[in-house]
RNA sequence: GGGUGCAUAGCUCAAUUGGCAGAGCGCAGUCCUUACAAGACUGAUGUUCUAGGUUCAAGUCCUAGUGCGCCCA
């Protein structure tokens, strides 16, 4: 006997303990496949270790799940690793905060004290993501979780290193960087955030020797104290006289040459600018063009430094003041003017970001990124959606060496130390003897992120799961990261491994409000998916989230979207508790599978039919990463065609059948409902697996069951066209009941025309009981007489006549039928064009034109039923 | 400045890549029909941003423009 199923889906009482259940079963690792399965293999972008779920997170770990839960069921052996990033910056800002708060700070408690500090946060608090991703469902393989700090992983960093200064790609040395005051360490240029902000231009005159002035404009007055230049375009007449002439930093007094560069703009400002090497990326290649002198005036924390002269000490935005201040007293300054400009921010802080020289240790990249775009442009790699590949491609194209090095104590120490005579040793202990000195910088966060794919399957050691899981298969991501992490996971994945890190990138898109803006607290919209799993379970928003979603589009999130798909899993568990009640007492000796169609009636053809097209398209979506479309044809599906028509038309056969009727339905709903939840299982796990334990079935759970195959066989195009005719039939019923408001309880009877189709109102004219309440549908006899008082409903070539006496108006029955009848004759009236056309029946392919036909036939045969109806209703009248 | 994406019903989004523009939510109306009121049924709502072009056929492809967004400089 099959155990009866509760009236309603308690997700939070099953999605528990179905989630032990299948990790405790074996069933998230790979090796629960049989040893030949092809693999199948996502590295997880690791969450940083500091973070809390949010509806992103949400996003990638149910689209990623999708894809392996999909690939185990088609016997692959599918491995989702999982793990946790270090997150440099974002992790030792916490830390620091606490420090704060308890009135202290790293400075005061030391290197090893801090570090210390933080491995017990991070053994405490950290990782609370990856608890959360579990809530969602997510089938990794927690055996093999990793985090960018292990053992191994921090070897693999330092075994790359270690390689990449030995083949000279790696170097040390001043340049100008983005520099972070508040953070006190150097960013990378992709760590930088470039905002259009109002501020102001200041305009001035700057002196030069002999008396006169040019005028020049900044945006950063401060950085007049750094000046080593002054710069004219060697074209324009205004300056020519003073090329070569030397001119006087204000307040300094300093001298400094005024030269003539080709990338001075004549139109902005005043057509002159100011030189400082030292704190501008453009100043600093003019620099190097002109052989100028570079100044630093700053400090580390972006204080102005004893080369600001008066200004030593001063903040560089006090200074900016005070310096214009002091240049206004001098009669210096013109104007300061409002000024729309970009403003480069950090990342992280959010502070300004100020250019700066200092020593840094970089990374040449050119050769790794060679390899990386080859890699793309051979299809070695395949990037979803493809526009992103130019993207890609640009950003590779353009490359600037990569500044690894980062002024922070959390993360990966750099290899170095740093011998008494100026002698530079790298490796992964100490050199033996005295006076080494240890480099103090770390390693950019994603440096050892861009190991992942293979550093957490082992590498740099050859280990079985290297062998067997290497290169990965596919490479879930946002595609806010594709440089971040994606082109440099390409890029040493290439160079250390001599192979593909994966073979597929799959972009997907930022999750926003329902109306499109960004989520983030200062708006108030932050959506907490934990939340919405508390209140709707996980299968819910898993599937709003998917089939809200293309790829490498955003995603609009409405959590009214995920209340009406906790319906819509409510309407599953209902028509599953339908389908098991009915499966009779030997539900259990049921052969599986649907019987062969020449022992079916025709709705059971034509749900088989659509069932099996759906399996074959649900294909080919999935081929093509259109997960969100597939889960839309799914849920038409079983709402629209199975619940909605199938079930009630089977009440027939269940209820008042012969026994082999019976069995036949019963086959049917089970095969429908058993392949209807395999197809499902990869959006909404829990339910599915829930619903599936109470049908009969072969095998432990549904989240190792076999991916269903499309059955050819069962195509239909019969059973489709002639279902929805009567179906069209039924609906046409409905509309007219409802236009004269009988009421629904109300049995009535109808007659149909003798017509081609005939045959199917008197095999299913149980259907019209059942679906719209007529009690009786015969077909006329020979000669008889349609009573005075029918409404009449037309669809393809049957027309049915439902006497329905009191209720009928003729006057709006013509009304009705004139309206229709104005509709068919639009529509026949561009299919005959068509048809007519002869460079459309030369042009079109064949199947086109006999849709055309098809439908243009039917069409004929309707309006001709209206006609005769309507001058029926003609005569009626007048006589 | 360069690149890129989006624009479809009141809202949020689809449309087998060129073949009759659909769904959910919302709205209006009817109904507690024995799986489901977390439900069923019916209905209204479209210049598919604008202007050209290609094609037998354009929401879809091309050109230009408008608006919004993102990336890079």
């Amino acid at each position: 006997m099959l155990r009866t199923m509760p009236r309603t889906f308690d997700f939070s009482e099953a999605e528990g303990r179905l989630y032990n259940w299948w990790q405790s079963s074996g069933w998230f690792k790979p090796e629960a496949a049989p040893p030949d399965a092809e693999p199948f293999v996502i590295s997880m972008p690791p969450p940083n270790v500091t973070g809390a779920l949010h509806v992103g997170h949400a996003l990638f770990s149910t689209l990623e799940d999708l894809m392996i839960r999909h690939a185990r069921m088609n016997g692959r052996a599918a491995l989702w690793v999982p793990g946790m990033d270090h997150a440099g910056i974002a992790t030792q800002l916490q830390i620091e905060k606490m420090l704060h708060e308890e009135g202290t700070s790293r400075e005061e408690i030391g290197r090893e004290a801090f570090l210390a500090r933080t491995w017990d946060w991070k053994e405490k608090y950290g990782g609370e993501i990856n608890r959360q991703l579990r809530r969602l469902g997510a089938s990794c393989d927690w055996d093999r979780e990793r985090f960018t700090l292990d053992e191994g992983l921090s070897n693999a960093v330092l075994e790359v290193f270690m390689r990449l200064y030995e083949q000279g790609l790696i170097y040390r040395g001043p340049r100008l960087v983005n520099w972070s005051p508040g953070l006190r360490t150097a960013v990378s240029d992709l760590e930088v955030e470039r905002e259009e902000e109002t501020g102001k231009l200041y305009f001035f005159n700057y002196p030069i020797e002999g008396g006169e002035f040019i005028p020049v404009a900044t945006t950063r007055p401060e950085t007049i104290l750094g000046d080593t230049a002054l710069a004219v375009h060697p074209e324009d007449p205004r300056y020519q006289h003073l090329i070569g002439k030397m001119a006087l930093v204000p307040v300094l007094n300093r001298r400094i040459p005024v030269i003539a560069d080709e990338y001075v703009d004549r139109e902005f400002g005043t057509g002159a600018v100011k030189i400082t090497p030292g704190h501008d990326f453009n100043d600093y290649e003019i620099g190097k063009r002109h052989n100028l002198q570079l100044i630093n005036i700053m400090n580390k924390d972006a204080t102005l430094n004893e080369n600001a002269g008066p200004y030593d000490g001063l903040d560089r935005f006090e200074a900016r003041q005070k310096l214009w201040t002091d240049m206004t007293a001098a009669g210096l300054t013109i104007r300061a003017q409002d000024h729309t400009m970009v403003v480069p921010r950090t990342q992280r802080g959010g502070e300004v970001v100020e250019p700066m020289v200092s020593d840094q240790w970089f990374l040449r990249i050119k050769p790794l990124a060679e390899q990386a775009l080859e890699a793309v442009r051979d299809g070695r790699i395949e990037i979803v959606p493809e526009r992103f590949e130019k993207i890609y491609f640009h950003w590779l194209e353009n490359i600037e060496d990569w500044c690894i090095s980062r002024q922070l104590w959390w993360g990966h120490r750099i290899p170095v130390w740093y011998g008494p005579d100026g002698e530079i040793y790298v490796g992964k202990t100490a050199p033996k003897g005295d006076g080494w000195t240890p480099e103090e910088d770390v390693l950019d966060t994603w440096f050892s992120s861009g190991l992942w794919p293979f550093s957490t399957l082992g590498w740099p050691e050859q280990t079985p799961d290297l062998a067997r899981y290497y290169p990965t298969t596919i490479m879930e991501t946002g595609y806010d990261i594709l440089f971040f992490w994606v082109a440099r996971m390409i890029m040493l994945g290439l160079w250390f491994t001599d192979d593909v890190p994966f073979r597929t990138v799959y972009l997907h898109g930022l999750v926003r409000d329902k109306n499109g803006r960004k989520i983030s607290k200062t708006l108030g919209n932050v959506i907490d998916p934990l939340e919405l799993v508390d209140k709707y379970g996980a299968d819910p928003l898993r599937f709003t989230l998917v089939t809200g979603s293309t790829p490498g589009n955003d995603i609009n999130l409405d959590a009214d979207r995920v209340e009406r798909n906790w319906r819509f899993v409510n309407k599953i568990w209902q028509m599953s508790n339908f389908v098991t009640q009915n499966l009779g007492e030997d539900a259990e000796s049921l052969p599986p599978g649907a019987p062969p169609p020449n022992e079916l009636d025709l709705p059971s053809r034509w749900i088989l039919s659509r069932l099996n097209r759906l399996v074959s398209t649900v294909q080919r979506l999935f081929e093509t990463y259109q997960y969100g479309e597939a889960g839309r044809q799914l849920d038409d599906f079983l709402w629209g065609d199975f619940a909605d028509w199938y079930i009630e038309v089977s009440k027939h056969p269940l209820y008042q059948g012969t026994g082999a009727e019976k069995t036949a339905a019963r086959r049917v709903l089970l095969h429908v409902l058993d392949t209807s939840l395999r197809l499902l299982h990869p959006y909404m796990p829990f339910v599915t697996e829930e619903i599936w334990s109470y049908l009969p079935h072969e095998g432990q759970a549904l989240i190792m069951a076999a991916w269903p195959q499309p059955d050819e066989r069962y195509y239909d195009d019969n059973a489709e066209r002639d279902m929805l005719l009567l179906i069209d039939l039924v609906r046409g019923v409905r509309n007219v009941r409802d236009e004269y408001s009988v009421e629904p309880a109300r049995r009535i009877t109808a007659l149909a025309a003798r017509s081609d189709s005939e045959h199917l109102i008197e095999g299913y004219a149980y259907l019209f009981s059942r679906l719209c309440n007529v009690s009786a549908l015969r077909l006329l006899d020979a000669g008889e007489e349609i009573p005075a008082q029918v409404a009449s409903v037309v669809a393809g070539d049957i027309t049915l006549y439902l006497p329905l006496a009191d209720f009928v108006d003729l006057q709006a029955e013509r009304e009705r039928l004139t309206k229709e009848q104005t509709k068919l004759q639009d529509q026949i009236a561009r299919s005959q064009g068509m048809l007519g056309n002869d460079q459309f029946m030369a042009r079109a392919r064949p199947e086109v034109i006999e849709r055309e036909r098809t439908k243009l036939a039917d069409l004929q045969a309707s309006v001709t039923q209206i006609a005769e109806r309507l001058s029926a209703l003609d005569s009626a009248t007048t006589r």
